[in-house]
DNA sequence: AAGCCTGTTCAGCCGTGGGCGAAACGTATG
DNA sequence: CATACGTTTCGCCCACGGCTGAACAGGCTT
């Protein structure tokens, strides 16, 4: 995968920069999430999603771009369904974009929360 | 990226399969959807977006599996936050989750969408 | 019939990075 | 010091992301 070059620093159409995650780095911190509401560690969740524990902390981190399957894969050893894996990756989205509008302060509860 | 070779027919934990889209399915399908509510052309939004009009395409039918920077651009050409995108890939999902309880209409009802 | 135009999909390609195993790191305990 | 455990880092191979050019399908005009 290739950054485009036209891409880097966000969206290249005349609409302001939007100042949110990609989706690799939202996604990987509910799936963190989720897997230590479940008390679990990295090689309980990835044995049972059949990936390498390695492989889980870097998607985790956002370190690393996973493939649809995968993404599946860990949904379900988490028993979650896509469906609602994505809405909480949207709901966290929204909550920070609802305090995007104070800027600095936006940056800090992500910072935090990261 | 690599098929793990335990999961290509899904979860390979003991909860069941879930009988839901790949993630690049349903994000195709929505961006597909965002661009001919625009009345858009495959090469006007990919234009915006910096990328090719081909690769647009391939992104909407879920043939490839784009890199968040790309997932970006595209939401941002379509005026779309990725706290927005992720929204409406989760409604729609969850929306045919709720008759997938009915199994072969399930089926039937996501075909005719696609 | 032909030709032209438009929008989309298909085919081929190259450089990058997904996912892995091994090693290293950080923390806790005796 | 040692050992154990959980996590991160590193190096690697080859599949694929994203591209360009070609092909396809549909509509319109002469």
């Amino acid at each position: 995968m290739d950054t485009p070059s036209g891409v880097p620093t966000g969206a290249p159409t005349g609409a302001p920069a939007r100042d949110e995650p990609l989706w690799r780095d939202a996604l990987g911190e509910r799936l963190r999430c989720a897997r230590r509401e479940r008390g679990e560690k990295l090689s309980e969740t990835a044995g049972r999603a059949g990936i390498s524990p390695q492989y889980l902390s870097e998607m985790e981190r956002g370190v690393k771009e996973p493939s649809s399957e995968m993404i599946a894969a860990v949904a379900g050893a988490l028993d979650l369904s896509l469906a609602e894996l994505t809405l909480a990756v949207a709901e966290r989205l929204l909550s920070t974009q609802i305090t995007a509008c104070v800027g600095a302060s936006a940056r800090a509860a992500y910072a935090l929360a990261a």
